[in-house]
DNA sequence: CTCCAGTGCTATATTCTCTATAGCACTCAG
DNA sequence: CTGAGTGCTATAGAGAATATAGCACTGGAG
């Protein structure tokens, strides 16, 4: 799993997950990211490379292939607000729903 | 989503993944996900305090609740083999399919 | 033409993180 | 005691990230 490599680096997965709605000019993204010129540029860079960003008129946003896996990556935030409330009510066990 | 930023840290996916289908020994961890005891136990601390991991008597394994993320982490392998072939062939447009 | 505001991107000193290695205290087997 | 395993800690050096300033370019307004 190259992939692991390539998303499991700081700010990979944050730069996909803020274009996942609407293309973002590099300073926007930078904004959005919270992150610096500097390795925005770098990211942007291995995200090309792999053909999972592109940059357009219109400013960065998905390639096809990046939106499908977007796509998988998009019930991550359903998982994330029961893992928020989890860490919020110590007492709920592995339930998801809300008691 | 803080999710983001606990896992956009570098091998926390990793981690995560090599424990897909079994627990794992400290330093087998350590070795699976090819780091180094400092950092692995720097990204166990934060993933044994976000109730994603859990250590038992047979070695680190996922609660019920990282089981789930990881399900749905799952179907990235997928993706990952179709983009490795895209990479391959950089002819090859949008489908997943191999002609 | 000048001026202002935006674009993508680069450069750099400082700070932080990661890496590689050695080692501790403990348990189990003999 | 020895020897092999466990989780985990410490540390110096290497590498990556941060914050800031700035470049070359485009487009609108006068």
């Amino acid at each position: 799993m190259a992939l692991l490599d390539l998303l499991g680096r700081r700010t990979a997965l944050r730069i996909l997950w803020e274009l996942r709605s609407q293309p973002l000019s590099f300073r926007d993204l930078q904004a959005a990211a919270a992150t610096n010129p500097g390795l925005l540029n770098k990211r942007l860079g291995e995200l090309r490379e792999a053909q999972i960003i592109d940059l357009k008129p219109h400013g960065y946003s998905l390639t096809p292939h990046g939106a499908k896996l977007l796509e998988l990556l998009l019930p991550l935030s359903g998982w994330s607000e029961s893992w928020a409330r989890r860490l919020d009510n110590p007492k709920a066990e592995a339930s998801q729903g809300d008691g």
